[in-house]
DNA sequence: TCTGGGGTCCTAGGACCC
DNA sequence: TCTGGGGTCCTAGGACCC
């Protein structure tokens, strides 16, 4: 629609591969002035800078230091929060932009954050946001001299609990700087033409348990459980989920079981709109599972063999240079 | 305003076990 | 035959994040 309106736009499309590496170069940057550093998303991390005092007397300083640093030695632009816990940090480093150090200190809570809609606060998103404005709370303010029970019944226990600790600034959770395995491997398409009949669905299906399980096994990793998600044109999502007894990174298994699912989730004539195979409860324990009778251990070996085969390819030529046959039209399927 | 793709976590209900 | 209490696991769906 873009380009129907402006011809002449220019397409840059997205190089995820570039995203990552100047990703970990930020990081890296991050770790050279504290230890503790919780990687939170693709481009946020959170720093412990507690107890260094000695070496960051200035706290603040260090904050336009690292900011400066970024944008000297990777050509790009942060904000800095910094505050006494982690939430504290993270609200202040969503205040103005681009390019800034803001501070988020307790005694500044009142004054810099509880003026603001609900909505700015963090792991506040808009169901919650319209629960509380039936209660007429609208600013995080108003939250943190809310009754906590009330919030509790409103958002559950859990989440009512922590917004409302939130609200008031409290938040102990410590930084974690370990990296957390990764819980599962997902991949989905929005088609642009919706999916009507078993044999499209089946090619977008192979693509996409192709794709999760390639990244997964680059990984190292093996997973018990496959969910099928589907869309269909009145944007109704349903998902339908296997658990096994045994963990698998086999293609062709996971296929084979997204195909299953699918069939008993869809009923092959509500239009498709989405499509998507994700891997969960993954163990990278690598202990070979055989068959218990035998027979299926040389099926098992070609299974396992093709996999290999197209991995080694993809790391040589990169991903895009081998697409299983079935899948190579699923892109465009054929007008009647 | 309506929407893509990749994730994590929580909740509630059901099945099943002792 | 109907009932308690405690627990685990699985599933579907929803909320939230970038």
């Amino acid at each position: 629609m873009a380009l129907r309106k402006c011809p002449n736009l220019k397409i840059t499309p997205p190089d995820f591969s570039l995203y990552s590496e100047y990703s970990k170069a930020f990081k890296d940057i991050c770790r050279q002035y504290s230890p503790s550093v919780e990687e939170f998303s693709i481009d946020e991390c959170f720093l412990d800078m507690s107890g260094m005092e000695h070496l960051y007397p200035d706290i603040i300083k260090t904050a336009y230091e690292l900011k400066d640093r970024i944008k000297n030695e990777l050509g790009f632009t942060v904000n800095v929060g910094v505050g006494s816990n982690k939430l504290l940090a993270k609200m202040a480093s969503d205040f103005e932009k681009p390019d800034k150090v803001h501070t988020l200190f307790d005694d500044e809570i009142e004054e810099k954050m509880w003026p603001l809609p609900v909505r700015d606060l963090l792991f506040l998103g808009k169901a919650s946001a319209q629960k509380l404005e039936s209660l007429y709370i609208r600013t995080i303010g108003d939250l943190a001299h809310s009754d906590i029970n009330v919030i509790k019944s409103m958002l559950g226990n859990k989440a009512g609990e922590q917004m409302h600790s939130f609200a008031n600034g409290i938040d102990n959770s410590p930084v974690e700087s370990k990296q957390r395995q990764v819980k599962s491997y997902g991949h989905s398409i929005t088609v642009d033409e919706d999916v009507t009949d078993f044999a499209s669905a089946d090619r977008l299906l192979l693509a996409l348990s192709d794709a999760a399980a390639s990244r997964m096994r680059a990984d190292g990793a093996r997973a018990y459980n496959v969910c099928v998600t589907i869309r269909d044109n009145h944007f109704k999502t349903k998902t339908h989920q296997r658990q096994s007894e045994f963990p698998t990174d086999i293609t062709k298994d996971i296929y084979d079981v997204s195909k299953e699912l699918l069939r008993e989730a869809w009923n092959g004539k509500s239009p498709l709109r989405l499509i998507g195979v994700s891997l969960g409860d993954i163990t990278k324990e690598s202990g070979e599972q055989l068959s218990l009778f035998g027979s299926n251990n040389d099926e098992l070996d070609k299974k396992r063999n093709l996999d290999a085969a197209v991995d080694s390819i993809r790391n040589k030529f990169g991903d895009s240079k081998i697409l299983l046959g079935s899948t190579i039209n699923t892109r465009r399927p054929k007008k009647k």
